[in-house]
DNA sequence: TATTTAAGCGCC
DNA sequence: AAAGGGCGCTTAAATA
């Protein structure tokens, strides 16, 4: 059953459709969404579906109100999959100009109150809770049934919808962040906080050392410009300031360089102003965007920076007294995908080992462990000179199916085609890199090079966007499963999601609870295994470790 | 002065 | 070691 929520003038409409998409109650005015949403979640007949326009402009006021929902779908992120899909490129939905359902969710406000983050939901703004969400909902269903395998679409659909219901659950609950233990390694690190916008004393000491290295005495070491002309004046020919090509260059003022560029990224990015901007009452609360990236991974937004988190500050991160966190991460998983894509079994068993690398060195086609991790790279991201470029050709007579599969992604992209994840996502068309009989050399160039450029962009999509796929289906399941483990006793009493970094997640649950957690986390990866794959021999091995601080996992 | 772009670096 | 894919953020520099 599927029930479809819309807004209008200040009241909330439902309306409901059975499992064939027939409408069985016409709209009808809710006077608590909360108390509607909870009576149909607790009927184990009904199953609710909730179909709502955007997940993000509806979903957290409920989880305030103490209100979970099992299944949604997110018309705005379904929108975007089905127009750009091949498998429903026949599609009214697809052929359709773009509308109100194509454009970008609007920015919800948000403001701290209380010491608590609040989103501050603008029930009546514009955006596509203005269109009608009844008409969108039958207009995909319509879409995913010119859908040849119906069940591919819809898979990719739920398990999109069901990311959704997880970043709004991960924002709410937050990552447990331990301030005191933030700002010790601050002070460890950068010394005593500052007064006013002063550097921190490490790093002046650090500054002084380069300033009479450089003989430069007014130095500033923030301004890439100055900083190159500096090096330049001490004999340094350096082509720019990035710290990787600085290593490589014997001189005395490099060292302490180095040091200060690291304290000043800790300083701007996660240092005393972060922790004061992000962190309310014990806990970080990342602000993920479901599908904001073309491939089909989530992007995050706002100073929190949660997919960027530095390893250096996770030490911060600390379960609750009695509670631990539980990290998985998933081995290689995009190599993975890579051998799963098109079955390729020679891959698959040089995987089943456990360390896939160390399976291809040991099938003989390269000699070390590190040059089978950067021939795979280079098979997922198109290496086109360096040892990457070298090693590929061993790579692709060792495992013909594999390197096939993304180079004819690569020839597709560079013709200008869309490319398909396994579960149907479509990258987007590439500008034409045209050219006619008045383009001179260089213009032809230039269009190669574009050309290329947007084939290495497909070779990888298909494979990054696999593997977003992966993800999606690997949390929604585990979702569901943390929430029969728990006991539905509300989401931050029960074993709970935290954080999510693309193919990683944290679970905050309960010590007495940890082990099996970790028994459901692998589960939930083995289903994701089948839902996209079947029952190739491919698997998805995760390490999970049980810990305190997420600093002690890996 | 305000906004946009580029450099640099963090994550996968 | 630093090539090749995807991002976001902060700061400084460039532009309006």
């Amino acid at each position: 059953m599927h029930v479809v929520l819309a807004r209008s003038r200040g009241e909330i409409l439902a309306t409901i459709f059975d499992d064939h998409g027939i409408l069985l109650e016409p709209a009808h005015v809710i006077d608590s969404l909360a108390v509607e949403v909870a009576r149909r979640e607790r009927s184990a007949r009904e199953r609710a579906r909730w179909v709502w326009d955007d997940t993000s402009r509806w979903y957290p006021q409920l989880l305030r109100e103490g209100v979970r929902v099992e299944r949604c779908v997110d018309l705005r992120l379904c929108h975007a999959i089905l127009r750009g899909s091949a498998l429903t490129a026949t599609s009214a939905l697809a052929r359709s100009s773009q509308d109100e359902w194509s454009l970008a969710s609007p920015e919800p406000r948000v403001v701290v109150r209380a010491a608590t983050l609040f989103d501050d939901d603008d029930e009546d703004g514009a955006g596509p809770a203005s269109a009608d969400p009844i008409a969108e909902f039958l207009r995909q269903r319509a879409a995913v049934g010119t859908a040849q395998d119906p069940a591919r679409i819809s898979r990719l659909l739920s398990a999109e919808s069901a990311g959704a219901l997880v970043a709004a659950e991960i924002r709410f609950a937050g990552l447990p962040w331990r301030t005191e233990a933030h700002e010790s390694l601050l002070e460890r690190v950068l010394g005593p906080r500052p007064r006013g916008d002063e550097r921190p004393e490490h790093m002046v000491e650090q500054l002084e050392r380069v300033r009479a290295e450089l003989s430069a005495p007014d130095l500033n070491p923030d301004s890439p410009p100055e900083l190159l002309r500096a090096l330049g004046r001490a004999g340094i020919q350096a082509e720019s300031t990035r710290s990787w090509e600085l290593q490589n260059i014997d001189h005395p003022a490099i060292e302490p360089l180095l040091a200060y560029k690291k304290m000043a990224r800790l300083l701007s990015a996660n240092g005393w102003a972060w922790l004061e901007a992000n962190v309310v009452s014990g806990r970080f609360h990342p602000d993920y965007v479901p599908g904001g990236v073309v491939t089909g991974r989530w992007a995050s937004k706002g100073g929190g920076g949660a997919l960027q988190l530095p390893k250096q500050v996770r030490g911060a991160v600390i379960a609750d007294a009695g509670w631990k966190l539980v990290v998985a991460d998933a081995a290689q998983l995009e190599p993975r995908i890579l051998a799963a894509l098109p079955a390729d079994r020679g891959m698959a068993e040089a995987g089943a080992s456990g360390d896939l690398y160390a399976g291809i060195v040991a099938s003989g086609a390269v000699d070390t462990r590190d040059h089978a991790k950067v021939a795979m790279l280079g098979a997922m991201y198109g290496a086109t000179s360096g040892e990457s470029g070298r090693l590929l050709p061993r790579l692709a007579k060792s495992y013909p199916r594999a390197i096939a599969y993304v180079e004819a992604a690569a020839r597709a992209g560079e013709r200008g085609e869309i490319v398909t994840t396994r579960l149907g996502r479509s990258s987007p068309r590439g500008a034409s890199a045209d050219y006619d009989e008045t383009a001179t050399a260089a213009d032809v160039v230039r269009a190669r090079n574009q050309a290329r450029s947007w084939g290495r962009f497909t070779r990888n999509f298909v494979v990054q966007g696999t593997a977003a796929e992966w993800a999606l289906c690997w949390m929604a399941g585990l979702r569901g499963r943390l929430r029969a483990l728990g006991g539905d006793i509300g989401l931050v009493h029960e074993p709970h999601l935290v954080f999510f970094l693309h193919d990683e997640v944290v679970v905050h649950a309960p010590a007495h609870l940890a082990e099996r957690v970790g028994e459901e986390i692998r589960a939930a990866a083995a289903d994701a295994g089948r839902l996209l794959f079947a029952d190739l021999p491919v698997d998805f091995p995760l390490t999970v470790a049980i810990v305190d601080t997420y600093a002690e996992a890996k």
